[in-house]
RNA sequence: GCGCCCGUAGCUCAGUUGGAUAGAGCGCUUGCCUCCGGAGCAAGAGGUCACAGGUUCGAAUCCUGUCGGGCGUACCA
């Protein structure tokens, strides 16, 4: 039974009884043990409209609830006008029984049952390495993935890519350059070549595997860059456990002919007209502050018309949930997408779009501008290779995805030591060796034992953090904000700590210990749990 | 100029439908291992929540303006 819904019900119930109007109201955690553990602004919002003192009102109301008080210990009336509850032990032990017996599914919901959901992220061409500033969308698209698989949607991670378009000619151009320079030839790098030494490499390796006879047109240096490229993105993401289930490449759209039937399909809603050469996208008549170029003057599409076809596509496919993840230069471009598929008459209520903004690199305390094309860029794997995949991992995950971040790579690996990340993965050893310490000495973890032992504040503080991992993965299903879980887990662990160092789990009284064996394979449950969303490893031993 | 995001402790950042005394880590000061792992715990110093107005019983949070930064504002993606 969920507490928070008993008491709205209940709630609701006095208001009518009590003849006052319905009104959304909060029931919420509080901040200071003294106001109980959950509280509620209603007597607050509904005085203005009853015309009643907030405190009388609260009082009223208060009277009026019956409750059972099997769930709810005590009811408090604090100024200027909460009614602040708190919880009886017994339903706190309810909530640990509820752990000890769900275990790796405590906290799993059915929300996303029989539906499925699709995640775009990192989608970055196949250019060069992958950098920590397309770390944090890696981590955070994979990451939002394992939480809809998490309330049981059937997710397919996406990866879509464009190998035909200008950049990916440049590349094959540089490559070209650069293996003629290693045979000696003076031929310079195109003028907005990839400066990067991996480009070297693939040349070096071109020749050795196809010899020097090849022509500056050959197709071959574009594809062989591809391919050597996208296995080092593939592997660069393995390495934070990430895998892919679909590549979808733009080109697909072009010969299935999807690109021209979009085009079309736009022109007959007069939504595309024929200026300097270029075919608009009139956007100013879907309510826009102004038109777009879909194809250029020459011939080449922009890539919002491909964009726009691997929507539909995607749409087509019926998933239930779309989430694409962009980073923040891409703000101005989705909406754009979003209106032309509404204009062609589909449903886009199912996409959601998640902008992230950008991770700042600082070298040496100066900001370095990262460029793949000029080369100026810390890789992604130079990072993972310094700190390891559960710090990486952590690191992007544990801050929202709007702030700004800077990122210190001087202090990367000297924070990494002191990472929060180890703080979460030690209380998970910790208990871990507790639970073989008490093995050891014939203690052993089992669901029977006497819950009306555990009394110090320190193992009821516990319990409720334990209690509350449920809704927050709720809250993380609906806001698919990572850090929530993050932020959580943090502070459980601490209440863990502070209990470890409050009161010892293995003691003469065998009752107690029993009780403590149950309260920390709790912790453990749900420190699992919430690590194995997050992707990150929860260690016996570290 | 216009649009989106941001401005919280020395530094990096939490603070989620507006709630009670604004938090954590790092760094700094000081205590705590004969005892389940000290990668921990406890305590201290450190704040005009950029600034100015406004809304509200109540604002770091919402609105307006100013200042500062990031990203867009391409016939690049």
């Amino acid at each position: 039974m969920n507490l928070k819904d008993y008491l709205s019900q209940k709630l609701n119930q006095a208001l009518t009884e009590l003849d006052l109007p319905s009104v959304d109201f909060q029931l919420a955690p509080t901040k200071n043990p003294q106001f109980g553990d959950l509280s509620t602004n209603l007597a607050l919002i509904l005085a203005k409209q009853a015309k009643q003192n907030p405190i009388e009102l609260a009082n009223k109301l208060k009277s009026e609830l019956d409750l059972d008080n099997s769930f709810v210990r005590e009811v408090s009336v604090t100024p200027p006008g909460f009614i602040n509850f708190t919880f009886s032990n017994h339903y706190l032990f309810e909530a640990l029984n509820d752990v000890l017996n769900k275990g790796v599914d405590y906290g799993k919901s059915d929300m996303g049952t029989g539906q499925s959901a699709n995640v775009e992220f990192v989608s970055a061409n196949p250019t060069g390495p992958l950098t920590v500033g397309h770390g944090r969308q890696s981590v955070l698209g994979d990451t939002v993935g394992n939480i809809l698989q998490w309330h049981g949607y059937n997710v397919t991670r996406e990866y879509y890519y464009n190998d035909a378009g200008r950049q990916m000619r440049i590349l094959g151009q540089s490559v070209a350059a650069r293996y003629f320079q290693e045979l000696g030839k003076d031929i310079a790098l195109p003028e907005d070549g990839y400066q990067g030494s991996y480009i070297k490499d693939i040349a070096k390796s071109i020749i050795v595997d196809q010899g020097q006879e090849l022509t500056k047109e050959s197709p071959l240096f574009r594809e062989l860059a591809e391919k050597t490229i996208f296995s080092d993105i593939r592997e660069s993401l393995k390495q934070i456990g990430i895998v892919h289930d679909q590549f979808t490449n733009e080109k697909t759209f072009y010969e299935s002919g999807a690109i021209d039937d979009i085009v079309e399909s736009l022109k007959k809603k007069d939504l595309v007209y024929e200026s300097e050469g270029a075919s608009w996208f009139r956007t100013t008549a879907l309510g826009k502050e102004q038109d777009r170029v879909l194809i250029k003057s020459s011939g080449e599409p922009t890539y919002r018309l491909p964009d726009i076809a691997y929507h539909r596509n995607k749409l087509d496919r019926k998933f239930d949930l779309v989430v694409d993840i962009f980073g923040a230069d891409h703000q101005d471009t989705y909406p754009d997408v979003l209106s032309a598929l509404e204009a062609l008459d589909y449903d886009v209520s199912s996409i959601r779009v998640l902008i992230h903004q950008f991770v700042t690199l600082i070298r040496s305390g100066e900001v370095v501008k990262m460029s793949t094309r000029k080369a100026n860029f810390v890789t992604l794997d130079e990072l993972t290779n310094l700190v390891g995949k559960d710090v990486v991992r952590y690191f992007f995950i544990m801050r929202g995805m709007n702030s700004h971040l800077n990122f210190d790579l001087d202090l990367a690996q000297d924070q990494s030591e002191k990472n929060p990340v180890y703080y979460l993965q030690y209380a998970h050893a910790r208990i871990v060796n507790i639970l073989k310490h008490g093995e050891h000495l014939d203690f052993k973890y089992s669901t029977d034992f006497n819950a009306e032992r555990l009394t110090h504040d320190s193992e009821l503080t516990l319990l409720k953090s334990i209690g509350e991992f449920p809704d927050i993965m709720a809250m993380a299903l609906k806001s698919l904000e990572p850090q929530l879980i993050a932020n959580y887990l943090h502070g459980l662990a601490g209440h863990f700590h502070r209990f470890y160092s409050d009161c010892r789990v293995i003691t003469d009284d065998k009752e107690l210990s029993q009780a403590r064996l149950a309260l920390i394979f709790g912790a453990k449950t749900v420190i699992a749990n919430g690590l194995s969303i997050l992707g990150v490893n929860a260690p016996d031993r570290m």
